[in-house]
RNA sequence: GGUGGGGUUCCCGAGUGGCCAAAGGGAACAGACUGUAAAUCUGUCGUCGUACGACUUCGGUGGUUCAAAUCCACCCCCCACCA
């Protein structure tokens, strides 16, 4: 463990946002701040995803509640609904949504990728048609930039390419200069001063490792508040996943934050967070959640299980959550079969509680200098996933 | 008592001579899910076998036929309407 000055790590409440403050590394894990103009963040941290301006069958009180310090919001569903303007009238997604807390806003490169079928890279930007209505736009690095001020995100990232695993050399070599030269736009777009949201690039390079080391190379010369590892986790094997992140990870500048996009499962974030990612988002918790995968402190466990049919114990007796704290595995089966949508609740509740209680843990050991046990102690909760 | 309709694999329900162990849906059982087009998707779902396959099944009994869930006879049960 490398502790940092007392007048370095112990800061005023406040400070600008966009500093990102480094109390203490273990190893490569680090333990940091990211200030923003709603709070500041704890880092290692794991964000709860809310595309639409809600974290699914989970509402701000249950987010406090759970600890949960910053939110994920998406610019391309927002924006085709209700409208990103729409919300700025409102006085942005904060005051919409109820949600005073950071909120991290993607760019919608992702849906970009995802809804491929819809899409269409070119210089000036992507062109995609709504998957709501079928209705044809043009998202440009600056007009990405615009939706998310327009929303009042805390940290804004850059449009960019993301590829899909068995993308080839020639086509991710040419990708990655797109998405470089589309964040340069964005931070033309949005220079340094201009407002108080935090804007950080996203590295790409598809899966190979050369073209990850130049992505890195050609944005970290740049002025951005944070550096994002993009385009992991899109259906490639699991060891080329650690592997490229080994790569990639402590190529990310130092003193930044580093925000590991999409990931993952709680092996894939401790992974993450040995290697010095500081920031994680996934639509796992929640979404497992609702299809009645649990993660608790012994592995995970499918609710629907028959096994469960008459098991009076709580879910996780280790866990402190109102789920844990109030019903048995027996009801939380009977409400997943029964299709209750209190059966969402309950199981998005403990999810997020444990995957925040997962980097909680994870801050904790690595300001006490002992977090290779603690990553060890999870990785033997998911020795079947590991590569 | 009369007339008409009907009894199909756990449930609903299609099937009216061979391509039928029998569509489809549900239930059940298992699995997947990584910057959320996900309250979604996939698999199994008569018995035995890894499989090729074998065997048992469509209210009951008997019959016609090379072949019957499907055709015929009788019987049992259910529903509707009329007396």
């Amino acid at each position: 463990m490398t502790q940092f000055s007392p007048s370095f790590s112990e800061p005023p409440s406040a400070l600008q946002p966009g500093t990102f403050v480094l109390h203490a590394t273990d190893g490569s894990a680090r333990r940091g701040s990211l200030h923003t103009a709603h709070g500041i963040v704890e880092t290692p941290i794991f964000m709860p995803v809310g595309t639409v301006g809600s974290v699914k069958a989970i509402a701000p009180d249950d987010l406090h509640a759970l600890g949960a310090e910053i939110i994920l919001g998406n610019t391309y569903h927002l924006f085709l609904r209700p409208g990103d303007a729409l919300v700025a009238r409102r006085g942005g997604l904060h005051s919409f949504a109820a949600w005073n807390k950071p909120i991290l806003t993607d760019s919608g490169g992702y849906q970009a990728f995802s809804l491929s079928a819809l899409s269409k890279f070119r210089e000036e930007g992507v062109e995609f048609r709504s998957h709501l209505d079928g209705s044809k736009h043009l998202f440009t690095p600056e007009k990405v930039m615009e939706i998310q001020r327009n929303l009042g995100s805390d940290i804004m990232m850059v449009l960019d390419e993301c590829v899909a695993h068995n993308t080839p050399y020639d086509y991710t070599a040419k990708s990655i200069e797109l998405t470089t030269r589309w964040a340069l736009r964005s931070r033309n777009a949005y220079p340094r001063g201009a407002g108080s949201n935090l804007l950080f690039a996203i590295t790409q390079g598809g899966f190979f490792s050369d073209l990850r080391t130049a992505s890195v190379e050609q944005l970290a010369a740049h002025d951005f508040d944070g550096f994002a590892i993009g385009g992991l986790s899109v259906g490639e094997p699991k060891p080329q996943m650690y592997e490229l992140l080994a790569h990639t990870a402590p190529l990310l500048p130092f003193a930044k934050p580093r925000y590991l996009m999409g990931v993952g499962t709680p092996l894939d974030i401790i992974t993450g967070i040995s290697l010095g990612v500081d920031m994680f988002d996934c639509v796992l918790p929640t979404r497992n959640a609702r299809n009645g995968t649990l993660y608790t402190s012994t592995g995970k466990i499918n609710i629907k299980r028959k096994e469960y049919a008459e098991d009076d114990t709580p879910l996780d007796a280790n866990c402190s959550c109102y789920t844990c704290q109030t019903f048995s595995r027996a009801y939380l089966r009977h409400l997943f079969h029964a299709k209750e949508i209190l059966s969402f609740r309950l199981n998005s509740l403990h999810n997020l509680t444990y995957f925040l209680a997962l980097v909680k843990g994870a801050r904790a050991a690595i300001s006490a200098g002992t977090f290779a046990a603690y990553a060890a102690h999870i990785q033997s909760l998911y020795a079947d996933e590991m590569p």
